[in-house]
DNA sequence: GTCTTTTTGTTGACTAGGCAACTTACTGCT
DNA sequence: AGCAGTAAGTTGCCTAGTCAACAAAAAGAC
């Protein structure tokens, strides 16, 4: 290929960034995500606080390991990340009293109360951006990035 | 909706991460663009810097501020990103003789030698990452974000 | 029962970006 | 010509991650 004979110099067509799915993916992405992000600043949350929350809210109680294998995203990350929230008064930090290295985390009151109010706005926000998409597209797009996760056996990595 | 009379307190099925088309997206792209990442690791350059050089291999040469315009990315982020790229003797950073404020970079000899090796890299992806995908059903996935794109006038921003 | 290994969470150094203040230089108005 | 306004690029501070070293505790080996 690029041994090949070229007398006119023109034997590297380097193909264009937009030529790759992945380029597509990543415009669209940043741009659902920083829109979110927009949306949740009134709110005083960041995009990993609200996966954290949205998270914990099905479970009651979860180790910070899990959640980071859940999100992942590493330890520390979730370390720091879990500080944040307890600052907020959004999630309550509790040691394990079987196992002395472990903790849980939970919601509080306030973080209940408020992952129903972000759930909406993760609705509008997807809502408004795929608003250009048939239903019926939007299924098939879908369908199509679950394949590539099964395929690939992608574990969660929502947050960058 | 919240309003609603719901004595067994089932009244706001808040739903899942996965339940929005920007969860799947994300979750992709992250991959994708981590996949990337560790493919052009050995060639000591970030997915940031791959854009830059494949931008500049188009153009010859190139204002920092239009480069910033066409990532997405501030002019402070552009003038460190240049730094390093200088450093690495990828790109040119050379003082516009016409505008004592402007500059211009362009890439050096051994960065455009290494543009066509990166690309095939970024082929080479984008193939293993969408192989799980029929053409025709790449095909439709890129027209949806394409169309998402237009009808949002999405301009670039590759990199977060 | 002790000693090694593993697991849990934290911390500090580092990275790559954003934002805003700043310097320098050009532009346009009069 | 002079001066206000604007544009280009740099810098410092901030944020939110990673990674690796670490302390404390549990688990496993024998």
């Amino acid at each position: 290929m690029e041994l090949t004979i070229d007398p006119m110099n023109r034997s590297s067509p380097v193909p264009a960034l937009t030529d790759h799915l992945g380029y597509w993916l990543r415009l669209v992405s940043n741009h659902v995500s920083a829109g979110f992000a927009r949306r949740l600043e009134r709110h005083g949350v960041t995009v990993a606080e609200w996966v954290v929350l949205r998270e914990l809210l099905d479970v009651d109680a979860l180790a910070p390991s899990r959640l980071a294998d859940r999100m992942g995203m590493t330890r520390g990350a979730i370390s720091k990340l879990a500080d944040r929230l307890v600052a907020k008064a959004l999630v309550d930090r509790q040691d394990d009293p079987q196992d002395g290295r472990a903790q849980t985390l939970a919601l509080t009151a306030a973080g209940r109360r408020l992952v129903p109010r972000l759930a909406r706005l993760a609705d509008a926000n997807d809502a408004a951006f795929f608003a250009a998409l048939a239903s019926r597209e939007r299924a098939t797009v879908e369908a199509a990035l679950r394949k590539v996760v099964a395929q690939h056996g992608l574990k969660h990595r929502p947050v960058d």
